[in-house]
DNA sequence: GCATTTTCACCTAGGTGTCAAGTT
DNA sequence: AACTTGACACCTAGGTGAAAATGC
């Protein structure tokens, strides 16, 4: 996933172990469509069926708070598929739906249920964070040239689609 | 460190959680060169002063017995360094001396004092194994030839050093 | 008419030994 | 004369979007 989610964390006690995960749920019950010509995702019917429910947990962890505060937490490692049958471990969605990642802290002594097949659990020593501006919509295209440029731009590894000598190369093999 | 050490562990106690490290001990006071018409190693001169300790600390721990016992440790991590003052963690030897690289099982209950920067600790909760048919000598060189066709015709990023095709490139940048 | 998958050139990141040049 | 260092060609490993091929 790119842009990555990288957040900061505060308020943890430092000796404490904690997990840090990261799972990403529907934002409703709807499969959209863009409408290239007023640049605009529109509804075009209900989701499709539930997929198998996947945890990322942060490599990271587990660590203390103190590790945790330290540093800014990134999960640049994350991967996302649509293969509903995956057994690579990435978090699995549909194509043409939206989405809200959220960020979980779990405190080590509420972790007994934690499990990259399971939701995560919640209660006591389980705190869920959701950043409405990072909601998204999962395609297997881009709909949209902004979107492309900025992935171009800002990932390393587009480097090679850049502006700087765009026509001196990309030939295509016979 | 190539070829890199890599072991089976068995006897730990599943639930328990351990830490494996490995450290470099000298295997004696001397130090080394090589005479190439006998193709022996030579005493050359005591060894030099000491360095600082270093000990690697596999990436895979804390974990738990089970875990460890599951799959096989490797240390292909692992980077040496002749320079004292490095700051990147890696372990320091002098060259031309022989060595003794050992693997140790560190119960976590037990490994307050394990640092990258100090000797490992011993006592209970602390095995300590060493295989001599791993101990080797140091070199900033190679010495002989067998060495350097053992490291071409092992280690996958040396694959370009191969006999196939040796004539065909490698040539030299003006 | 789309959505999805596959292939590919182009990158990042970093592990090899060789060789030239420097140091001791 | 032996040792050390740095630049470099050549790899492994894997993350990009474009375009072609396939599916629905």
């Amino acid at each position: 996933m790119f842009p990555a989610m990288r957040v900061k964390i505060a308020g943890l006690d430092p000796h404490q172990q904690y997990y840090i995960a990261m799972d990403i749920v529907p934002v409703d019950n709807k499969r959209y469509r863009y409408v290239y010509h007023s640049s605009k995702w529109m509804v075009a019917g209900n989701a499709d069926s539930p997929v198998p429910p996947r945890v990322y947990i942060h490599p990271d962890s587990l660590a203390s708070g103190d590790t945790w505060m330290r540093q800014v937490v990134s999960f640049d490692k994350l991967k996302l598929t649509n293969n509903e049958l995956d057994d690579q471990g990435h978090i699995i969605l549909h194509s043409m739906h939206k989405y809200q990642p959220r960020v979980h802290v779990i405190r080590k002594d509420f972790s007994s249920e934690l499990s990259p097949n399971k939701p995560v659990p919640s209660g006591e020593g389980v705190k869920t964070f959701s950043f409405p501006e990072t909601v998204f919509t999962t395609v297997t295209a881009y709909q949209n040239q902004q979107i492309t440029r900025l992935k171009i731009d800002r990932n390393p590894f587009a480097k090679g689609f850049r502006d700087s000598g765009r026509n001196s190369y990309r030939i295509r093999h016979e």
